[in-house]
DNA sequence: ACCTGAACACCGTTCAAGT
DNA sequence: ACCTGAACACCGTTCAAGT
C-alpha cells in the first residue's frame, strides 16, 4: 500500500520539514471537514487552500493535482481500516471459527460506523479516479490476514482456505457496504447482523464437506 | 421510481415531439459512449452534446445541469434492474427455496455482468449527487418483489419474512458488488458464486428455528 | 415547440517572484 | 525548501436570437 499509488497519483514531493509536514496535514483536514460539511460538489481547490490555511500554490506543491488529494485521503483511510482487520486477524490466531466470524464482523462493521459522515463521504468518493490499485493492495492485506486466522482455526480445517476465505471476505464486507448505503434503521440492522453472523460462519453441514475432502 | 427524482434532479422539459425524443435519445446514447470510452473524467456538456449531435443549449433544455442526466442515466439502468428481478420473482412464485435463492442470485449476477463497461461506468458515477430517492425507490421495489416472492415458497414459512427477506437481499447485492469491485478471475468468481447459492439459502438448521417460531 | 452557439462565470492548474 | 497569488485555460451554464 505504501508504493503502490499510480505515478499519476501520488503527491509531487513529500514534506521534508515540519512546517511541510504541518502543511500536509491541515490539507488532508480540511479537505475531510469540507468533505463531510458540503460534499464532494462543493470541494474545490480553492476552498480547501483557504480552509487550510495555505495558497492554492502551496496544494499543487504536495498534490498534482485535486484527485491526487482525494486519492491520498482514501489511502489514508484503507490504511488504518486494514491494519484494524490485521489486528483482529492476529488476536483471533488459534480461537474457534465462530468467534473469529464474528470478531471479524464486529470489525468491519465498527470501522465503518464509526465515522459514518466521513465513510459516507469517501464512499461516495468522485471514482473517476484509476482506484483499483489501491482496492487490489487493500484486498491482498485483508486476504492475507483474514486466510493466516482461518487456517489457525482451533475447530476446523478447510481444504481450500483461499476459496472459503474469498466467500467469507466477499459475503461480509459485500453485505456491510450494502446495508450501510441503504441506510437500515438500528433494529433492523441489528437483525441483519445477527444473521450474517450465521450466515458467514461455515461451521454447519456444509463444513463437513470440506473436512471430508482433506 | 417514475415520479421520485427531486426536483433540483428532474429533467427540465420533457419531449413532446418525436424529434424532440430522438434529441434526448441521442444524448443519453452519446453519454453512456463516452462514459464507457473515456471515464467520467472527461465526460463534458461539449462533447456528449457534439457526440449527440445537437447543440449545448439544446442538452440545458432537458436537463437543468450535467448532473441531472447522469442522474437520468442511472434511473434508467436501476429501472431495467428492478423489472429483471420482478420478473425472476414473479417466475419463481411457489417454487422451493433454493430454487428461488439461486435464481435470485442468477438474475443479479447477470444483469451486472452483461455489460460489465456500462455497470463499471455507472458505480464509479460521480456520487455528489443526491441519490439517496434512487436507491431507496429500488430497494423499496425489490424489497416487495423478493418478500412476496419468499412468503410464497412451497418449502418453507417465515415467522418474519421481512427480516429473512431483509438478510438475503442485502448478501447477495452486497456480495455481488463486493465481488464485481474486485475483479474475481473466472474461476474465483464461479466458485465464490457456488458458495454464495449455498449461503444465501436459510434452508438448514436456521430455518427450523423459524418455522418453529410461527 | 424546439434548436443554436457566442458569452459569462467559476474553478483547476501554473509559474514567476518571494522568504 | 517552502510559500504566494495573479493569470490562464477549460468547461458548466445561460440567453438572445433563430426555425
Amino acid at each position: 500500500m505504501a508504493t503502490s499509488a499510480p505515478d499519476h497519483l501520488s503527491p509531487r514531493r513529500r514534506p521534508r520539514q515540519a512546517r511541510a509536514a504541518a502543511t500536509v496535514d491541515a490539507i488532508f483536514e480540511a479537505t475531510i471537514q469540507l468533505l463531510v460539511a458540503e460534499g464532494m460538489q462543493r470541494l474545490n481547490t480553492t476552498r480547501v487552500a483557504r480552509r487550510a490555511g495555505v495558497s492554492v500554490g502551496t496544494m499543487y506543491q504536495y498534490f498534482p493535482h485535486k484527485q491526487a488529494l482525494i486519492y491520498a485521503l482514501n489511502e489514508r483511510y484503507l490504511e488504518v481500516l486494514a491494519a484494524t482487520i490485521e489486528d483482529t486477524c492476529q488476536t483471533q490466531e488459534g480461537a474457534p471459527l465462530d468467534l473469529m466470524i464474528e470478531a471479524l464482523i464486529d470489525a468491519y462493521w465498527r470501522a465503518k460506523t464509526e465515522r459514518p459522515e466521513v465513510t459516507r463521504a469517501l464512499y461516495r468518493w468522485v471514482v473517476e479516479i484509476d482506484n483499483e490499485a489501491l482496492i487490489t493492495a487493500f484486498a491482498t492485506r485483508v486476504d492475507a490476514a483474514t486466510t493466516a486466522m482461518l487456517a489457525s482455526a482451533a475447530d476446523a480445517r478447510f481444504a481450500e482456505v483461499q476459496a472459503v476465505n474469498l466467500t467469507i471476505v466477499t459475503v461480509i464486507f459485500g453485505t456491510v457496504h450494502n446495508a450501510f448505503e441503504r441506510n437500515l434503521s438500528q433494529g433492523a440492522a441489528d437483525e441483519l447482523r445477527r444473521q450474517l453472523t450465521c450466515c458467514a460462519d461455515p461451521t454447519s453441514e456444509r463444513r463437513q464437506a470440506d473436512e471430508a475432502a482433506m
